[in-house]
RNA sequence: UCCCCAGUAGCUCAGUCGGUUAGAGCGGUGGACUGUUAAUCCAUGUGUCGUUGGUUCGAAUCCAACCUGGGGAGCCA
């Protein structure tokens, strides 16, 4: 008698008469005088319970059966059989049903069979994965992040567990979260009245890491195709539908390689990774077709079908400017291009993802590759419509005098980046990489609209309950 | 952080141009019916109307502040 799993039964995995126990909650139960009820059973194997048919001659038939609720665990024991009603191929004909866990108290449990709001939802992170959107997300998080793995192991990168804990507070991307072992309520001072850090538990200022990419660049140049993923932290005061304090993200980073090769990296990992989803999580994407966004998979096809569209930034600007829309931001070269601008190309100028490439110097990083019209560097955005911006990338610069004269002129820390410079110092390559937001490529994917709502436990301004 | 909107039963919301007893659907519960499947039909309970303060004879309805949530913006992934 073997532990079966809800997804192998409905998938025909035993033969009719086999004898199996399923596990798991009570999604719903219905009795029918007929002197049977009905009870589905969800265990998370898959988007669809299993149909368990429970006889009124169980003996706990009255004193515990008729009174499951959603919610309620249960082991039940029975046979395979071919259902003799719609809606399922096979089911499980109970001979005994033990009631593991009972539900306190039906009227308040908030997981109800019916329509909540995501927001709802949000209040119980610890109860929302029994529902069928946050299961459904949980089984595509999942797929899409094995793909990933699996996607950058077939073409022979690295994954490198860059550290989380850094004390360089000196990249300027975004506000920090600090490390430290100091009593925040007797902080130990120096001479000049300031905190003492060496007492603190690293000799030094310490943070959560905001990006894993300076660190992962060293080791594409001694292993050449490496990538990363894992969480990053980033303390701004951001309460948007597209912003975590904490997210996932995934950097690969390539030695020899230039822009349009990480261009090309970026369409085919997407394109891999979507591929996968609709061909192993299908039950998943037809639920959010039909609850969530009726696009849901046919957008996907469609991006798997078709060619990015790249663009220079300096086109998309006369694109913008030509246009015959009115933004309430003016376009003009040199100018960071606005959340109304992206939505613009992405949404309907291409109605697809769409690369933009070749942004100014003056608004982009440090370390990004000066191109050779001394105006902008090799930087590249992938936008997808109704996300915005999911992927941002660029060529490092590998020439050290650039490099260093570009520290200069942004005004940063020249040793801080020491380590950093000698990646040019010795042995020197070119390379890029791009970074992907994990989180918003679930959104985008599943046509969930908040990103928290993608994440199992969202941590945002306010928020890092449970 | 800025702008806009909302906060009424377990949930989703309607309502009140300030005035005696605040509504619906869903969920729950009880029953009817049924190899049922977000079933269907009948019955049924529930609310200090976000918090604090103010205006008023009287506030859930008006005003203010605050809190929480949503949409948008900035920051970005």
């Amino acid at each position: 008698m073997a532990f079966a799993v809800v997804k192998e039964i409905l998938a025909g995995k035993y033969a009719v008469g086999d004898t199996i126990v399923v596990r798991g909650w009570v999604r719903t139960r219905r009795d029918s005088k007929a002197g049977i009820s009905f009870i589905n059973v969800h265990d998370g194997s898959c988007f669809d319970a299993v149909q368990a048919v429970v006889p009124n001659t169980l003996p706990n038939y009255s004193s515990e059966v008729q009174k499951l609720t959603t919610g309620c665990s249960v082991a039940i024991t029975g046979s395979i059989v071919e259902s003799e009603g719609q809606g399922q191929d096979f089911e499980v004909q109970a001979s005994h049903v033990e009631v593991l866990g009972w539900v306190e108290d039906p009227d308040t449990y908030p997981m109800a069979p019916k329509r909540h709001s995501m927001e709802y939802l949000r209040e119980f992170a610890h109860l929302r994965p029994r529902t069928n959107v946050a299961g459904a997300v949980t089984r595509v998080r999942h797929c899409l992040a094995q793909a990933v793995h699996r996607f950058f192991h077939e073409r022979g990168f690295y994954w490198i567990s860059t550290p989380i804990i850094t004390t360089s507070d000196a990249e300027g991307a975004g506000e920090l979260f600090r490390v430290s072992t100091l009593d925040m309520t007797n902080l130990p001072l120096t001479d000049k009245g300031k905190v003492d850090y060496k007492q603190d538990f690293f000799g030094k200022e310490a943070f959560l890491t905001v990006s894993g990419q300076l660190n992962v660049e060293a080791f594409a140049c001694a292993l050449s195709k490496v990538y990363t993923f894992g969480p990053t932290f980033r303390a701004e005061n951001s309460n948007t539908s597209r912003h975590l304090a904490e997210f996932w993200m995934i950097e690969p980073e390539v030695a020899f390689a230039d822009l349009d090769d990480m261009a090309a990296l970026a369409e085919d990992m997407l394109k891999y990774v979507l591929k996968a989803v609709l061909e192993e999580r299908a039950d998943d994407m037809q639920f959010f077709a039909q609850r969530i966004d009726k696009n849901a998979i046919t957008r996907i096809e469609q991006l798997i079908a078709n060619d990015f569209v790249h663009m220079d930034y300096t086109d998309a600007i006369e694109i913008l400017k030509n246009c015959g829309k009115t933004f309430d931001y003016p376009v003009e070269w040199g100018v960071d291009l606005q959340s109304e601008h992206e939505r613009y190309l992405a949404e309907e100028h291409v109605g697809a993802p769409v690369i933009l490439k070749n942004y100014p110097r003056d608004i982009k990083a440090f370390y990004m590759r000066q191109n050779d019209d001394g105006k902008t560097v090799a930087a590249m955005d992938v936008l997808a419509p109704g996300i915005g911006e999911i992927i941002g990338g660029s060529a490092r610069e590998e020439r050290l005098d650039l490099l260093d004269k570009r520290l200069e002129e942004m005004k940063l820390p020249k040793e801080e980046y020491d380590w950093y410079r000698d990646l040019r110092r010795y042995g020197t390559v070119p390379h890029a990489g791009f970074g992907l937001g994990f989180e918003r490529l679930v959104a985008y994917v599943t046509g969930m609209t908040n990103i928290r709502d993608v994440i199992p436990y969202p941590r945002s301004p306010n928020n890092a309950d449970f």
